[in-house]
DNA sequence: CTGCATGGTATCCGAAGGGAACCAACTTCC
DNA sequence: GGAAGTTGGTTCCCTTCGGATACCATGCAG
């Protein structure tokens, strides 16, 4: 058995050029923390997701899945019935992502009272 | 003893209302996540900051450390000398905050591997 | 024919993000 | 006496993003 020296440095959000920015640049962010945090029960059709990150407007919410369907976070599955039924389900990646974020979420919700 | 009924519904970031979905617009950002981190380990000056946190321009930079301060989560100390000496300190609010945050980045280093 | 439900687009606007240049104050070097 | 360096920003400009509002296609119910 033999050592090897690394050959690519471990990974480093605070490097600019890792791929590690772009995944922190995505869940990061306000309404990806809340929309994984909502899909975790079980998957949910648009508007059920729109009805509870209230306050999201349609094109910003369409962004948002978009992009978390691109990274594997987020499955988006079409059923072809009148009214259209479209549903988003978390990935087993969107679960586990979901955990850090919820221990985010839990937490501001339990320090609110300590900010000025 | 007697139970009161409650007249505020506890904190939920999910209402658009709740004082959490601002400090959580706060906290659920790139570069907020990682200015925190990167003061962790004691006060920092303004150009380590920038180091630390690359690609950060300096606009945004005090944009991110004013907006913290301001929010109780950094302390902002001059000190009168020449060449001017700024140094940016976590408060016990930003350390606490950091916990989540710090869960955050390591799960990212942690899973890089899964993203697609 | 009118209205309703669903899952979005289209449009517009102001705010935010990012790069590059610049600045004030004082020290040190030549 | 100048020129350059150090620090902590600010200013300008331009592009992009976020958010609000309006609108659309499809088919069903009444």
């Amino acid at each position: 058995m033999q050592l090897v020296p690394a050959l690519n440095a471990p990974p480093d959000v605070y490097l600019a050029n890792c791929p590690c920015r772009s995944v922190l640049d995505l869940l990061a962010d306000k309404w990806s923390a809340l929309a994984l945090g909502a899909l975790v029960d079980g998957p949910l059709r648009f508007g059920e997701v729109k009805r509870r990150l209230e306050g999201i407007s349609p094109k910003v919410l369409t962004a948002v899945l978009r992009r978390l369907e691109e990274h594997g976070l987020v499955d988006r599955t079409v059923y072809p019935a009148v009214p259209l039924h479209v549903e988003y389900a978390l990935t087993e990646l969107g679960r586990d992502a979901n955990a850090p974020l919820d221990a985010l979420r839990r937490w501001v919700e339990a320090n609110i009272e300590r900010f000025p």
